[in-house]
DNA sequence: ACCTGAACACCGTTCAAGT
DNA sequence: ACCTGAACACCGTTCAAGT
């Protein structure tokens, strides 16, 4: 064994899927605008030119990137009961957008040119719908919402300050609610803000889980609804 | 009247409030990646630097460029019927993020600072879901949902290809769907997305517009049904 | 076939300087 | 107070060239 096994994993030959690798791995570590085909020439240990043989472009590389994402997207089954199935589903997707939560800002920006991962997941997510006895325009539909909430909600948890940062903000606030102008302020331009940020959030903390599941069992349950009155 | 007063528009002097809407004209009409500090300062007839007098950053500018589209969403009244009224202000919202097409894409890259805009908002539709008679629980539940869907809506508005695309790429594809190997190789690997592509979509076209009103109704009317329930 | 460095046309931002 | 150009440390990408 020589002694330069352990850069073994820089050294290897590269390739696109081991670059769309770095990729994600580097966007997750420092964050989308650190991802520079220069710095992700670096981390592969790469000439910074090297990666233009295996990738057009760097659009293609971010679109490569997404696919990989979906790719981690549990599928539902089709065989199985379809709002565990999807129910599952949905939250494997909100769980692979917070552990990659640069890829939902990515999806806008790009329209897209679904890889082989988002085709499949496609497929899937139908073929659950349909055997489940929607007819092709309700599966549309059903599907529209579900996704539209699920990437939404991501969007959300994305913008939004971390659930501890708004409790600690709060929490800050409403200690000195009575000497505070600032707050009155608030609560003089924005009550029913106020209202909110005071009596509810601040003390109990928010939580986007509970939150995601409350949005979720409605729309399931009204698909659920119309399924079994159509 | 002297001759340059053609020019007055261009010549007024600068503020941070002329900076952000030229921004945002700038974004509509070329895309959010021509918004450079160069380009805009260009626009405005400005030396390249000068915004930096009025803006801290890029980063503050796109903040301002959010506020304003937020505040051309037409906030709901507290005295009408709520879901009405809700209805309204999602259907207002979706109008402008279709009029600012970036503006989706960029609110997941930043952790908001909400501007006076947004926290207006946010005030009205709170303030229209408790006078309703939801709960302050109940009333940041109905929110979530609701925003979740109308901007997930938008995301993958913008993400998927046009309506009119979809439909002249699937149009060619279904022409020859006897011939065409390629399409045989879809059905074969994505068996219920094809059934989709080839049966539904193609030929009747897709409208984003009747779709954005099933799911907006189907959230609205659950919430109406747990609301009158509770 | 696979990889590379120099070079080009861009960025955002700082800073010292002009009026 | 308001605006500016030069300069710095970056970008993505092309291209001609190396092994």
């Amino acid at each position: 064994m020589r002694t330069d096994e352990q850069t073994a994993q820089a050294k290897a030959p590269l390739s696109r899927e081991r670059i769309v690798l770095a990729a994600v791995e580097l966007a997750d570590r420092e964050g989308i605008e650190a991802v520079t085909m220069r710095k992700l020439a670096d981390v592969l240990a790469a000439g910074a030119m090297s990666l233009y043989y295996y990738v057009p472009n760097k659009d293609d590389l971010l679109d490569g990137m997404i696919d990989a994402v979906k790719g981690e997207i549990e599928p539902p089954a089709s065989d199985g009961d379809w709002r565990t199935e999807l129910r599952k589903r949905a939250t494997s997707t909100r769980h692979a957008l917070q552990r990659h939560g640069w890829a939902v800002g990515l999806m806008e920006s790009r329209t897209q040119r679904p890889g082989p991962a988002n085709l499949k997941l496609h497929d899937a997510v139908l073929g659950c719908l349909r055997e489940a006895g929607f007819s092709i325009e309700d599966a549309i539909h059903a599907y529209s919402v579900q996704d539209a909430y699920i990437y939404g909600f991501a969007l959300q948890e994305q913008s939004v300050p971390a659930a501890d940062e708004i409790a600690d903000v709060v929490d800050r606030q409403v200690e000195h609610i009575e000497s505070n102008p600032e707050i009155e302020a608030l609560a003089e331009a924005y009550p029913y803000l106020a209202e909110v940020v005071a009596g509810y959030v601040g003390p109990s903390g928010y939580d986007f889980g509970k939150e995601f599941e409350y949005g979720l069992d409605l729309i399931l349950d009204a698909l659920e609804q119309r399924r079994t009155a159509g």
